[in-house]
DNA sequence: TATGAATGAGTTTTCATTCAT
DNA sequence: TATGAATGAAAACTCATTCAT
């Protein structure tokens, strides 16, 4: 990644772009959307970014090369259990969904769901930004070793994890009521349970 | 629902529409894309729709008054277990991501994260046609009340099987690897054994 | 050629189109030089025209189909000698430079020039035009087969009275001065009447 | 014209706005066009030329300044006879476009049709270079003055000559097909034949 | 001189929708 | 109901040019 001289402007459009993005979508934000909020003119935009896709692809490596201090630093500020950091971190999209009224769901998600012919560049990095959340909770996982089963397939349970956070959120969303992703994770705990209830009893 | 005099041309649109926004999704759909798909023009789709919302709506409703017979008769045909049925309608979709090369997830499921600002009647189909999905699986549950603990949540159990479903396919589509799908399943495979298990226990 | 119903918008368009890319040449006419030169809105020249270039064609077209009529009914009204019907049909070009102190030349050769990288159905377009005309002057040699040496290659000798225009022309155009024009077909008739003397002399 | 400090950068743009003029014609050819073959940046560009105009300026001024030794002490080294330097002449337009597959044509003659407003400075270097390649060929009909008829215009002949070339390859362009080059081209050998034929009967 | 960001009008084209027959 | 022309705002993007450092 070059490193541009005049971060400002640049950094202004991405910004605006993330934000619009993870609001409207990526299709139903238009260039002139991200125009308006940003009081850049059109010829500056495409001075940076040869076009709309170029854009997406710039939001989602800030989601990538930001997932530490964007996400996990905060979700995990206060939890230092291993597995409660698991759910701290869902707990954190709960948070979103009700502060925004069910706006704002995962933005990795909805790009993940609206991109249909996705070039490859957006595919391997929504790719990359879901392995490395999945990537993070199996580093939880790891630090949980000693409480879970031995034969327990950490990477599985990590994507498990994610996949939990995903259908959740789109359900919650999708009936604007809490009730739905909390029921999810509610069996995700009980399922963690049994994982380690077992180990206890072995 | 009324039923129109000349279903050909109505119902003709409404498949073109069906699987244009599953293949591309909505918003990437055009109108044109429907007339020319259809060979029907303008004007007779805008008498029978006041527009593309209504024709998301006609979806929709196409889509949860269907369920029985588009969905479930068929990945039902040949399983009777309650427990199987559940995973054989999972794997009706793993079937449909393979076969189409990853282009085919949950037409439901995209069309939830793609409308950012859905008009009423939408998000309560979207609602309605999970909330059916989640009914059918609860169905499937309630005749296995005998092999899962008695204070099993179903709701709870079945919204948590769509969760994995939508999440899974999510995955899997993204890193155009079946293997993001399977292993959400077989953990959830994992999660009946050990509840079932419980239950033998008991 | 389908015939349009309602001619007048399409041929409004069409005409609209061939005055401006002989005005200004195809690049420099916007299409928004056209809409607002035709009163008409963008998406009905879209509803005839899929493109731009499809605006190119339907001019070229035009020009195909009515060179009897547009072209060679004008210039020959009044001369009947095949021989001077060549010469009269120089002097329509020549008239025309004057007349529009030579803001116009030859429509086809100015494309023919301009379109650098042109769409297989436009270069063919423009050399049937060519063609077209040609033939027109070789029939006038063939009416005059009897003042011509018995092995003159007429297909040939047409060729050159195109050339002869086309170079004319452009020499014209950019000296602004129609002795440049007056004096290539000066030689012209000088080689005609070498011909026509060579068979005299036989 | 004033000698530029730094004729490196300057040259280099010349030179790619020539090739680029030549290859796609001069309303084709954006800035940009030109910055990204010459690794230029447009304000070095602005620095040497205050616009487009100006660079189409200079790229007419290279061709009238370097005719002798650009394109006459190319096509001329082995040719010795003034007529026969006249068709080598020709023949050097002939074997670019056939190496060129037809993409190069005459640069002056495509600018001259493609230019439909130009500013007179702009006119005026068109209709000079014109001038001294009709001069080149011109100075070899006076070389040959005794084979040619005592009353031949030669100014209008070495005219001719370029309008033979012009129209020769605009027709060969557009029909991709070198023969109707060489037809314009053999029929002035006629001309050029009977000429001296009669010069040798006095 | 070189760099490259900024400008903003302009480009072609697409869109959902309306309307007349 | 069917046809398909008309509407006009909005889309993504390009352009020649200017400006600050």
């Amino acid at each position: 990644m070059t490193e541009p001289r005049n971060r400002d402007t640049r950094t202004k459009i991405v910004e605006a772009a993330r934000d619009l993005f993870w609001e409207k979508g990526f299709n139903s934000t238009s260039i002139a959307d991200i125009l308006s909020r940003t009081q850049v003119h059109s010829g500056s935009l495409y001075h940076f970014f040869p076009g709309k896709q170029d854009l997406l692809v710039a939001v989602l490596e800030w989601y990538r090369d930001g997932i530490e201090e964007n996400l996990l630093a905060y979700a995990w500020a206060e939890v230092d259990d291993p597995i409660e950091r698991i759910f701290a971190l869902l707990n954190g999209y709960r948070v979103m969904l009700l502060t925004s009224d069910y706006a704002h769901g995962c933005p990795i998600g909805n790009l993940a769901l609206e991109i249909s012919e996705p070039d490859p560049r957006v595919r391997e990095l929504i790719a990359r930004n879901f392995s490395n959340w999945v990537g993070a909770v199996k580093a939880c996982l790891d630090g949980a070793s000693e409480r879970l089963p031995e034969d327990t397939d950490k990477q599985a349970l990590a994507e498990f994890v994610l996949t939990i956070m995903e259908g959740g959120i789109m359900q919650a969303r999708t009936h604007r009521d809490i009730g739905l992703f909390d029921r999810s994770v509610a069996v995700l705990r009980t399922h963690f349970d049994m994982l380690m209830g077992q180990r206890q009893a072995a």
